[in-house]
RNA sequence: AGAGAGGUGUCCGAGUGGUUGAAGGAGCACGCCUGGAAAGCGUGUAUACCCCUAAAGGGUAUCGAGGGUUCGAAUCCCUUCCUCUCUGCCA
């Protein structure tokens, strides 16, 4: 989430960046932010006065009993007594001023970085890069949807059998083939100079909340709700949740995590158009890396992990183009993202594979994820992260 | 799932109601000592929020988490989470 201080020192940036985003009543909504903000401050100012005073008291009461002076020490019991009323009502606002202010910022995304394009929708994205020329098919195209048919690779009817729509069963050469892609993708992280990870794929409430699924994408996770727990929409929040309540030394900056998780997602009312084969699943595969680094290099980390990817699509020798999400098309937490694009001739048409994005402090911010500075000051580390491969489209 | 034991600062570890942010030790940092190092000696060594601020300084909270008793809780009571041991169950 943004930070507060951030808010109030930078309103106009703030401001302007969220109407990048186009969302709605930003002006109106960090006014209230402000107010809630200064109503906190106010409160804890007076509470912690008064459990000074409270505190002293205490003390010498202590003392009264111990040097017998019984009755002096009833008095300030009496008087203890109103202050703890005192107290506890303060206490009280305090605490409601701070869920308050909690809540709405939860409700704020992340700023844009100012290359962000000023778009609305997938439309206004910007195309920085394109690689390779997109091949034509012509009238004897065929789909992967019927390539895997007679292939007999995946098998969607059994696994609407066994489980139901978009959980496809990967038979024979196609469960080899994935398996391959993502050794390929492990591989290619290690020598990138990423750790490689096996993490659980179910994770707690505060590890959503860490990394901002929660409460933003609520109804987009599958819940076990017997245990509290939610299967990962990506392996972000796993990886990223390592270092969550974490003060990174110095020299443990930048930090490369990379894992293959398979990835649950309800797709909840996004079904429609373009909605066929493997273009949306609810479980899918995917490789994911993850840095995490000072403020100072994190864009050259961006840049460096989108390199990273583009040399896997090269390699596959994939046509590829890359883009610049606009404000309307980036996600919630992001504040810079980057989508790879791999032109498919038979649906004719760009189908994402990979999206990496830096998420600046937004999500340090939830996470308690910091750093000691070069001048040993706690700060909040940025972090990134993008995927290696995603076995479909959107 | 049941029984028992336990969760204290970077780590180890003391602490069963009173001035304890918390003894002692280790580690780490700096200084002294040394030709250099070790040893030794000295000093320092949490985080969050907030006040004040040029700097300094200051307040409150935090001994797994939450709640309660009390003028006062790391210490007492309740709830809950986690770890370990034993037993049970088991795709």
């Amino acid at each position: 989430m943004l930070v507060v201080a951030t808010i109030r020192e930078d309103f106009q940036a703030v401001l302007a960046g969220l109407e990048k985003r186009h969302f709605p009543d930003a002006a109106a909504t960090l006014e209230r932010v402000l107010a809630l903000d200064k109503e906190r401050r106010e409160t804890q100012v007076q509470r912690d006065a008064l459990q000074s005073e409270a505190k002293a008291s205490s003390k010498q009461i202590g003392q009264l009993m111990q040097s017998g002076q019984r009755e002096e020490a009833e008095k300030l019991k009496a008087r203890m007594g109103e202050i703890k009323q005192q107290v506890k009502e303060l206490e009280e606002a305090f605490a409601s001023a701070d869920q308050a202010l909690t809540a709405l910022l939860y409700t704020l995304p992340n700023v844009p970085h100012t290359s962000v394009p000023a778009g609305r929708s997938a439309e206004d994205n910007e195309e920085v890069y394109r690689h390779g020329d997109l091949p034509v098919l012509g009238e004897e195209k065929v789909a992967h949807w019927d390539l895997i048919k007679t292939y007999d690779i995946i098998d969607f009817e059994l696994g609407t059998k066994i489980t139901g729509a978009g959980f496809p069963v990967y038979k024979g050469k196609g469960a080899r083939l994935q398996r391959a892609l993502i050794n390929f993708f492990l591989d290619q992280a290690a020598e990138a100079g990423y750790g490689e990870l096996q993490v659980p794929i179910l994770v707690n409430e505060a590890s959503g909340y860490g990394t901002g699924q929660l409460p933003d994408k609520e109804g987009q996770m599958y819940e076990a709700t017997a245990d509290q727990l939610y299967l990962i929409p990506t392996a972000e929040v796993p990886i990223t949740n390592i270092f969550r309540d974490v003060i990174l030394e110095k020299g443990q900056l930048p930090i490369r995590q990379a894992g293959y998780t398979p990835c649950f997602r309800r797709e909840a009312g996004s079904w429609g158009a373009h909605v066929r084969g493997l273009n949306r699943l609810h479980q899918f595969d995917k490789v994911e890396i993850v840095q995490i680094c000072a403020p100072e290099d994190s864009y050259a980390a961006l840049e460096q992990m989108s390199a990273h990817v583009q040399g896997l699509l090269q390699q596959l020798e994939l046509p590829y183009r890359v883009l610049r999400l606009c404000g309307g098309d980036m996600g919630f937490t992001s504040a810079l993202t980057y989508d790879m694009e791999v032109y498919s001739a038979a649906q004719e048409r760009w189908l994402e594979v990979s999206s990496v994005s830096n998420f600046e402090t937004y999500q340090a911010n939830r996470l308690k994820l910091r750093y000691r500075d070069a001048e040993n000051k706690i700060a909040l580390a940025h972090t990134l992260n993008g995927s290696a491969w995603r076995y479909h489209g959107s």
